[in-house]
DNA sequence: CTGTTAGCGCGTTCAG
DNA sequence: CTGAACGCGCTAACAG
């Protein structure tokens, strides 16, 4: 960046002191005499003036950035709640920070240092790791924080959370309800609240019918961005090798679920007429495909919105205005969910 | 935020100046005596001593942030480049400011204001709007810039481009190989300079083989996250229409081409069967689909990295370092193409 | 090796 | 209504 023009030089041609340039240029409501202000304006303007906000914030240590760290953007699910953090964060003059941690814990630590070191108001995290002693230390030191999708131990942390237990439970009974029996489970390895909800939820729903639960796990851990897809379709591979065939088939989240699909047609199988698959999260693109994939629905946007306006609150009400919100899942009905035994036979 | 230490907080404490604080804190060369180090850091540590990078930025004049603003981070052509961004600049110690203009003009130039404002170091931009008479006046002014994806008329703008012409020329000669004649283009406005390349490619193949083009543009221009999706839908609606059902279906990208075979599979029509479809930007969700779609891929994750890359050339050895590249197109052969006629008959 | 001083760009007392 | 003086947290020049 080039060296560019300061309050102290547009004080010096307009023949006024450099208060009094602030106080006009940062629409102080001090008083300032009507032409005063117009001379300085016009002066400001003829010379392209850029306030430094760097010189601002470490005046009245207020920034206006708030910092925004998720495992990776490239998620669709992760994208759509930046997008609604930006959203809110633009309306307020705030601007956004991001940073992808990559579901690595000492990323995530790094980043969250850098980010108090630039000053950042506040943060909304979606955290992984489940070593939250650093992100804890930091909320003692005053920093103000929003979790999404994970709860933290800590107090004065405003939490946006999702009845995952609920929604698994809602996606088995559909199926149960089509009238399924046989429906297996797959899913990423249960490390996670989240994760451990939904399958909750499905194993108390089958449970409850006195249904067998059939469930594969993955084990790996490796992160990649296609790894939900191929998970889906090697754990699908498995439960076919079995032999003995599910006639639903409920994923995790919209990503494996789409590995599911695609296993099954590369295996001959046609959804929902010979499988019928389950998704949950209800990215868009669940849409586009053929068939239109039956989900739950998380309101990841909103999510976005809703933890951003919960920082802000935070910002300008003091720490008490921590508060805590559970979302509730929806069913999205589409095309991947029929009756089973449509063509039982045809194998 | 609450009121942390500052190194003049150390300073006392050790009994020293701040001065020297400042030298071991800040990892100087200067020399201090081994023990004063020690003492110093084990204070810092003891104290949670964080560094204020803004004063020591107003200081130095540096920053270590970069700008990157895209249209928007839903779609995945453009989460990928920002990921490539992202990944070169943590390696280099920069954080990025994160910002969608929604191919909003008056936004762009908000954006770009309250960059400069917060003294970004450089910017990496995907701009789609026309008028760039705001950017180039802050280019100008000495802001360093790397433009993706859409030519401006500045000097000292490094470039990265892409062969949207010729990928659109080899997608189209690819369709010809496989036998088609009959192949049509669906298109959002050709209102860019990328779009419109894509277009000659596939009107220059065409016309070398004497070939009658068949196009489908829309126009509204409205936004929206699946704009183009219903757009492939609705153009293809149109194609199909007309009565004389084209063999091979080229979209201008990838979300289009989505849209086509769904509209395509809600007609009864089968892909690639039927009709063959092909895409462009090379999308992961193309391969998780049934049929995986044929298209042309951009190595987006690659640009990002690439214009991070030459920003930070531009940062560390002046405004001459600008340059400009043209990234090449791949064919991408999976299943949404094969030869036409393949069920002629059964329609 | 260490301390003193000055100032980055800005806002904000406190006098006038 | 206006200006002089000070300081936010940090580094750099200059002494010692």
């Amino acid at each position: 960046m080039k060296k560019s023009v300061t309050i102290h030089d547009i004080a010096r041609m307009a023949e006024v002191s450099s208060a009094t340039v602030s106080r006009v240029l940062s629409n102080s409501s001090y008083p300032v005499s009507a032409e005063l202000r117009a001379k300085i304006w016009k002066i400001a303007k003829e010379h392209n003036y850029i306030p430094n906000m760097l010189g601002k914030q470490l005046k009245t240590k207020t920034s206006t950035t708030i910092g925004v760290i998720i495992p990776t953007i490239t998620n669709m699910y992760y994208s759509s709640i930046i997008l609604g953090v930006e959203e809110i964060a633009r309306r307020n003059q705030y601007q956004v920070l991001l940073c992808n941690s990559f579901q690595d814990p000492e990323l995530e630590n790094k980043y969250l240092k850098t980010m108090f070191e630039n000053q950042v108001r506040g943060i909304v995290i979606a955290s992984i790791s489940g070593d939250k002693t650093q992100l804890t230390r930091y909320i003692e030191m005053g920093m103000n924080v929003v979790a999404l999708d994970q709860k933290i131990d800590a107090e004065n942390v405003s939490q946006v959370d999702f009845d995952y237990r609920k929604g698994g439970y809602m996606a088995t009974r559909y199926l149960i309800e089509k009238g399924h029996k046989k429906i297996a489970y797959v899913t990423a390895p249960l490390d996670r609240p989240s994760r451990k909800g939904i399958f909750e939820g499905y194993v108390s729903a089958m449970k409850e019918e006195g249904l067998e639960t059939i469930v594969r796990e993955s084990d790996k851990k490796v992160y990649s961005g296609t790894y939900e897809f191929e998970n889906g379709k090697s754990l699908t591979r498995s439960l076919l090798e079995s032999g003995d065939r599910p006639t639903a088939i409920f994923a995790c989240n919209d990503m494996t679920a789409f590995g599911v699909i695609s296993e099954l047609n590369q295996q001959g199988l046609r959804c929902p007429q010979d499988v019928s698959v389950m998704g949950f999260d209800g990215i868009e693109f669940g849409r586009m495909m053929t068939p239109a994939l039956t989900t739950v629905q998380q309101p990841t946007y909103e999510m976005g919105q809703l933890a951003c306006n919960m920082l802000l609150e935070m910002l300008s009400e003091g720490r008490k205005a921590a508060s805590a919100v559970m979302l509730q899942p929806t069913l999205l009905v589409r095309d991947s969910v029929s009756e089973p035994g449509m063509r039982t036979q045809s194998n």
